[in-house]
DNA sequence: AAGAAAGAGGAAAACGATTACTCACATAGC
DNA sequence: GCTATGTGAGTAATCGTTTTCCTCTTTCTT
């Protein structure tokens, strides 16, 4: 069985092939007659455009890319999810890129991405070098969560200071005076503005900035465990932690419990991201909720928007997402 | 600065858009001089060739469809990323496709896929209908974990009953003798599985099989202590749950700590899949690892294989990988 | 009733590659 | 010197759409 494309369809009706692709695109001037009968043989022949041809003529692929640095994070995961779901129904599919992190790949991803054709870009991973090889192209890119190094860019983000400053303030209230704070060693923008958050919040109520307490470590839970119980083996004092993200809370969690510290009664703990595990953990874990999917929906929104109507139309360049302290039990 | 396509390059370099097309693809006769010449261009002038272009004339997309029932259950994400990892290096780009178990959207995205003309596809979502639409373009499917309905698909799957073997045994050996079995209420194909293994391991080591003790849930966290608090409430007696996943065996967990019931002490308990929160958990969970990578990894050689080398060249049908006991501290 | 406007639809040129045919030329064999 | 062979490279058709011009009716306006 050959197969069947649109100039079949044609023949069959007994039009041009240009008719067809009218009433198919519901553009250009045809009788309702015309209509029905095409629409019938398409029904009938199971025609499906091929999208190939489509997109080469139009130079519109009706796809976007998507970098992402850890598809298995539970983080990322449900962006990416809720970018998906904003995207498919209105007729956009999604590469999926995943760059373990590394920068190599990321660019080598953003070639592909942009030989391919995507029609806009929607950047999770902090990516280092969007304009040089893009803008050229004019391909629209919007980033989530981490802000590249070019100032320029479409943002979508959490409120990360005010998360900070949340969680901070929630150990503050619960009675904490030496909190420690795991944050990321590699400085990426989020966790930065957490820390701003952090600083203020102490500034606030009156606490002193410990630099001591100030511990960077690599996200995982295993680094955020040696941090705390050299933390306690060095006699260090402190009666709060606040956690950049809900596994490095885990992991802070764990370190106490193996040394016997009573959470949240001698320490408490706030993580941040709000992912499955922290509900889960006992004790539960205090923490600041994302809103992930609102987070992927608003650049895929965004993305959408400027890929129909231009970079001009959209007004605001930096969209940040309230955040949300989830009280749980390690603040008691 | 408009768009570079081969014919900018042939004139550059004044031979004609077939020899920069033979260069490109090695293939074909051109001489040494003339490949350096065209290649220098391509660099200097950083030619692209458009891949819609080349996919429409030679109907080979370099693209797969990966159908996914969850991208943020962990499980699945570390399938995809394998998949993604070896395919890639290939040439290969990946539409992941995620269907939230909807059969729905399963047909819509297959649909979707087929129209865009990918050479192949993975499927994890243990689809009903693969072959209606498929199979009459030719196009290649590689099923993993879950099994179809249709038989005469490839599969790639862990060693289920082995696996429910394996961790029902485990259970007996250290002392269980009413063992709980908490599975999937879909019935799909690896819960089926894992539940024969528990069948026959119980029944190898002459203990009876006790209905009351296999409870079918939703596949939650919630459902699982739901159904093991009722379990308490009711006043059954049991020592020994086999939880169908980790996430299972977490529920399970937090039901008998709410309880006070010793684990291991009292009850022992035994998970599946191996996820990041089974080794983190107090007590940590025993359970069967999955090499989700290795799944992932040979399903995209399978696919691949066949893409290039026909169906006829693959030898086996069916892939079952070995599972591993992993024990730790939820069966002391 | 004549001209304008609008409606329906066809022909053919793109879009940017690949590739089956050519063909010119050089070399070799007789 | 003449034919066979091989090599490098060009010509043009093709993949399946969309879209720009046209053309031809039909209807409306005055």
């Amino acid at each position: 069985m050959k197969k069947i494309t649109i100039k079949e369809i044609a023949k069959i009706t007994g039009v041009s092939s240009a008719t067809v692709s009218r009433v198919l695109n519901d553009n250009g001037r045809f009788s309702e007659e015309t209509r029905k009968k095409v629409l019938d043989a398409i029904e009938k022949f199971e025609y499906r455009p091929n999208v190939v041809a489509k997109s080469l003529r139009t130079s519109r692929s009706k796809t976007i890319g998507v970098i992402v640095p850890d598809i298995t994070n539970e983080f990322f995961a449900h962006i990416v999810l809720a970018i998906e779901n904003l995207c498919v129904p209105r007729g956009y599919s999604v590469f999926i890129c995943n760059t373990s992190e590394s920068e190599e790949k990321e660019k080598m991803y953003i070639k592909d991405l942009e030989a391919k054709g995507v029609d806009g870009l929607i950047c999770l991973s902090g990516i280092m070098d969007v304009p040089a090889d893009v803008t050229r192209q004019q391909i629209p890119v919007v980033c989530i969560d981490r802000k590249p190094n070019n100032q320029h860019v479409i943002m979508v983000e959490s409120d990360n200071v005010t998360g900070g400053y949340l969680a901070t303030e929630e150990l503050i209230k619960k009675g904490c005076q030496k909190i420690v704070m795991l944050r990321d060693e590699r400085g990426v923008s989020p966790m930065q503005n957490r820390y701003v958050g952090y600083q203020q919040a102490l500034a606030d109520y009156g606490l002193p900035l410990d630099k001591n307490l100030v511990i960077n470590v690599q996200v995982d839970v295993f680094s955020a465990k040696r941090a705390i119980t050299e933390l306690i083996q060095a006699g260090v004092a402190f009666d709060g932690v606040f956690a950049g993200t809900d596994w490095l809370a885990f992991g802070a969690l764990m370190a106490l419990k193996e040394h016997h510290v009573q959470v949240p009664e001698q320490v408490k703990i706030v993580g941040f991201d709000n992912i499955t595990v922290s509900q889960f953990s006992s004790p539960a874990i205090t923490t600041i909720h994302q809103d992930k999917a609102k987070m992927g929906e608003t650049a895929a929104k965004v993305l959408l928007d400027i890929i129909d109507n231009g970079l001009d139309h959209v007004k605001t360049r930096n969209i940040t997402l309230p955040i949300e302290l989830i009280r749980r039990e390690t603040t008691g």
